[in-house]
RNA sequence: GCCCUGAUAGCUCAGCUGGAUAGAGCAACGGACUUCUAAUCCGUAGGUCUCAGGUUCGAAUCCUGAUCAGGGCGCCA
């Protein structure tokens, strides 16, 4: 086991091992582990093995819990163990041992979570967004869920290789070329590049719809594209410089990072290789004129992969994209984060990469679209928020919060806190919920600064930043880490209990794909500590207490922020 | 028509691989700032977990069906 291994870890592997011995049982027996009692009279932690054996070992299960309690050899850091209703075995860990579990965790630079990720390497593909088109409220959540799993996987020691697979190639450009020459406005496009990028597309597509010879007009500059025209390519790649500036705007504003920007453009090449294989495999065949992959054997229906006028469809890119993801970087599994309305799509290039024998382990992380309480939000109905929008109007909201409650603060460093308080309560909406429901935008969701959200947090974290600071003001002398950790009161039990399950809300929230799992644990965790701040004097408490309590605030001052980082949530010292 | 999701307090949402009396926030009501930051804390009230079956010692959670809602299903991505 792990050198800081849980008390979770610690107790399901010695159950399990005891149980499996005593009653001669085998590795089928189920699961013969521990979880979190959800209520502290149950204990700490809680095995319901002896249920679920008892059919097995033809044994009431009361019975089953009292043998293991009467011949197990008992670990020195369980305090006692009772048997409960049917034959839960409730377990309760010694305060000395706790303690000495934070302890523990302090030194670790990663705060007890494992590396469970060193020497693999990830691809997460997130964001992704189409050039041309600013970004709204709908792009939020894949970047930022995304960005959160980035920044998980990379805390657990994976090489994460974060890809914004930008869709810079399609039949849009063509529409793109003739509006962008006939009706740009050179003035607009300095002011703001995307949006008159947007409104030329916008008025071309609609002019398509009327005008036929317009139509055939794009469809020639598309073709002139693709077959390297070098004026439409400068244009296409102007578009795309203005498109990635506009978007990393946003993203420095959002605190993301990618380490590639390699849209879809980028594997054109290897499209007739793929189509290729497919044909060598005998994977594909023709119908109505183009080429498609049959799946009904796999359950679902058809997929193109080249269209009857020659074109590649998007599966073909995403299958180059894998091919060419392999061969370059090796990752142990590749993530991509989009919305639901993806899914079959996933589902079926993932079986056709399959088949194709490419040997990828491919994840789709999908996540529920944005709605607006009246409808489904569209670029032709007129009704989207922009990104950039939202985030100033959510800056705006927390410097109005910060210059009520910190009136004296000067101007400038008001507004650095209202970015990260802003900016914070923006992904936190997000992150907070899981990735798969169905969400409704509301300004007041998204803009919350009281309660479950991230000022909530963040107010937490600057609470005990101040009491510590305080602490060395008024005691410069003393090392807190030759104090030693007391556990006295209730609450700081639970402070220290809750502290011990940081590493597995990290571990669950990368296994399931889902950051709220780790919002969810930061924010119960500050609730425990603002109840603790509340109701426990330490600062004022006696010497020994009083060091001891400081450092439990220390710890959670760590685990809080380094949570938050996760999650790509700022922590500022004073709030 | 077929497929994929979802339905939990007045509202917005948690509830992990089935575990003990289903939890938060907002809104409502009642308290706590001469005391470590009241963006906070303490308390009250609020539920037939959509419905009907099934599996199980045990179901909000798993299975089947129904209802409602959202999404997808050959040349968009």
């Amino acid at each position: 086991m792990r050198e800081l291994a849980t008390f979770e870890e610690r107790l399901s592997a010695w159950t399990t091992e005891t149980m499996a011995e005593l009653f001669s049982l085998d590795e089928t027996a189920g699961n013969l582990g521990v979880t979190p009692t959800n209520n502290e009279k149950f204990g700490d932690y809680q095995c319901n093995a002896a249920m679920e054996l008892a059919r097995t070992l033809k044994t009431a299960p009361r019975q089953i819990a009292q043998d293991f309690i009467d011949k197990a050899i008992v670990p020195e850091f369980i305090e006692k163990m009772e048997i409960a209703g049917p034959g839960f075995i409730n377990i309760f860990i010694r305060n000395a041992a706790l303690a000495e579990y934070l302890e523990s965790i302090e030194q670790d630079e990663h705060l007890g979570v494992p590396q469970a990720g060193e020497g693999k390497t990830v691809i997460i593909d997130y964001s992704s967004p189409n050039v041309a088109k600013p970004m709204h409220i709908g792009h939020i959540r894949s970047t930022v869920i995304g960005n959160a799993i980035d920044r998980i996987y990379r805390f657990l020691g994976y090489h994460v290789i974060a890809d914004n697979h930008l869709g810079d190639w399609g039949t849009q450009f063509g529409l793109m070329m003739v509006g962008f020459r006939s009706f740009v406005d050179k003035h607009a496009l300095a002011e703001a590049p995307v949006e008159e990028l947007e409104r030329v597309y916008v008025a071309s597509y609609n002019k398509s719809k009327e005008d036929e010879s317009w139509r055939e007009e794009a469809k020639k500059e598309l073709v002139k594209l693709q077959q390297g025209d070098e004026e439409n390519l400068a244009l296409w790649k102007q578009f795309i410089e203005l498109s990635i500036e506009e978007f990393n705007i946003i993203y420095d504003r959002l605190g993301v990072k990618f380490d590639l920007y390699r849209g879809e453009s980028f594997y054109n090449k290897q499209l007739p290789g793929i189509i290729q294989a497919l044909e060598e495999k005998g994977l594909a065949k023709e119908s109505d004129g183009a080429l498609i992959v049959d799946l009904e054997e796999d359950g679902m229906p058809i997929c193109i992969v080249r269209k009857s006028d020659g074109g590649y469809n998007y599966a073909t890119t995403d299958l180059a994209t894998v091919q060419s993801r392999m061969a370059e970087f090796q990752p142990e599994r590749i993530v991509y984060v989009t919305d639901e309305r993806q899914q079959l799509h996933f589902k079926q290039f993932f079986t056709i990469a399959g088949k194709l024998g490419m040997n990828a382990n491919l994840v789709h992380v999908w996540f529920g679209l944005m709605r607006l309480p009246e409808a489904t939000f569209s670029t032709r109905e007129g009704n989207v928020i922009k990104l950039a929008q939202l985030l100033d109007d959510a800056e705006e909201r927390a410097l109005e919060m910060v210059k009520a409650s910190s009136p004296e603060m000067p101007a400038e460093e008001q507004k650095e806190l209202a970015r990260a308080i802003g900016i914070g309560a923006i992904k936190y909406t997000d992150l907070s919920q899981n990735p798969q429901s169905l969400v409704t935008f509301t300004w007041e969701k998204a803009l919350n600064m009281e309660g479950n959200s991230a000022p909530y947090l963040q107010y937490a974290f600057a609470r005990i930043s101040s009491v510590y600071d305080k602490y060395h003001v008024l005691y410069p002398e003393t090392d807190l880490s030759d104090c030693s950790i007391n556990i006295e009161h209730e609450i700081e039990r639970r402070l220290a209990i809750k502290l011990g399950r940081f590493s597995a809300a990290v571990i669950a929230a990368a296994s399931n794909y889902r950051p709220n799992i780790l919002a969810d644990y930061l924010y119960e965790l500050s609730q425990i500590y603002s109840s603790f701040y509340q109701n426990v004097p330490f600062l004022k408490a006696e010497e020994g207490t009083r060091e001891s309590r400081i450092r439990i605030c220390r710890i959670t001052a760590s685990v809080l922020k380094q949570g938050l980082n996760l999650l790509g949530i700022e922590t500022p010292d004073r709030i």
